[in-house]
RNA sequence: CAAGUAGAUCGCCUUAUCGCUGUUUCGAUUUAUCGAGACGGAGGAAAGUCCGGACACCAUAGUGCAAUCAUAGUGGCUAACAGCCAUCCAUCGCGAGGUGAGGAAAAGUGCAACAGAAAGUAUGUACAGGUCAUGCUGUAGUGAAACCAGGUAAACUCUAUGUGGUGCAAUGUCAUGUAAACUAGUGUUUGAGCGUACACGCGCGAUGCUAGAGGGUAGGCAGCUAAAGUUUGCUAGUAAUAGUAAACGUAGAUAAAUGAUAAGGAUGCUGACAUGAUUUAUCAUUGUCAGUAUACAGGAUCCGGCUUAUAGAUUUACUUACUUA
């Protein structure tokens, strides 16, 4: 699997969203917490992932964009390394439920503990 | 030099690797995707959404300013404005300059510290005058003002001028699937249509089937960026600004693109060392090393303003009373 992130691997459509919530379990890694459900996608793709910071926590756009970013940026780099085993299709969306900023060296610990309690829960069923 | 005043400009850079997004060229095909290359990709406030427009739709016979809201010396600029420029007046500052909610008090209603008997449907004291008699008249005393006016409109009010509403989630357009209703055709045992790959055959089969129009959900496209445009020169004007010539062609995302990592550099500050000057413990230049800092903040239809946030750097013009040398 590529470290690309294309935009057809990007969560965008609102049912899609709206089933995840009311359907999806979740798995966390404090200051992330990762909502999951397993579906069929019409594209060519195995997974849709979508990314999200509360503007309760984070008033200003910039700090949300940078928590985004960052988030966006640990889900491309490691995703390769924890989905290789995983055969069905899956609807992810990854929160940032922490108050205070971040930076990326923290977010990639995260998000490695995070994609791994995830691959090891699905591979489980 | 120092302390100030008013403006203007900038607001981190480079390289490598891995990614995101738009345009375009080439190649491949599974004809809407993939691959490769080239070029473009946040701000001075993009922010607050406070004013003014453009644009769009809705409403509207016409008028209007009752009500509501806004504005308020004078003159000018502008598409327009509550903005900007010039200027008068008031006021603050030594000054450069700052601030102004600067229309009207003889239309009316209200309000007014201290002093004073009393600030108005009031009339006290002393003295003097006058009367048949009486605060009837004058003076003194308080106060800015004593019955006659004045102040106050960041009190009501009056005057003049202006104001239809909603906003790009506007609006237009394409449209998979699907429910009910509508129109047309066709059909109910002489059977439409469906299934069995096709024909035959067999089976199923009835307010059904087909078509149209309609509606407009998921989503796509247009609107969507060439604009009251930016820079420079010249001309007119005290200026805001206008005219003219040349050059430039400047983000278009939509769960929302500018990021991550590494290395190096730049600038400021602090400290140490070296160097320079002398008043020999201070100043200051340059260099080296170490540490530290680099703010406020992210487009969402587009412009002109206003307001607020902002580490630090550069620069122009001007002022300086007291104090110190």
């Amino acid at each position: 699997m590529s470290l690309s992130y294309p935009k057809k691997e990007k969560l965008k459509s609102q049912k899609l969203i709206e089933q995840l919530f009311s359907e999806g379990k979740s798995v966390s890694a404090y200051p992330l917490r990762m909502v999951y459900l397993k579906s069929e996608f019409d594209e060519d793709t195995q997974f849709k992932t979508g990314v999200s910071v509360s503007k309760r926590n984070f008033k200003k756009a910039v700090d949300r964009n940078r928590i985004k970013r960052l988030l966006r940026e640990g889900y491309r780099l490691n995703k390769g390394a924890y989905f290789n085993n995983i055969s069905s299709c899956y609807t992810l969306m990854i929160l940032y439920i922490g108050k205070d900023g971040t930076d990326f060296d923290s977010v990639n610990k995260k998000m490695k503990q995070l994609l791994e309690t995830f691959s090891k829960k699905v591979s489980q069923q």
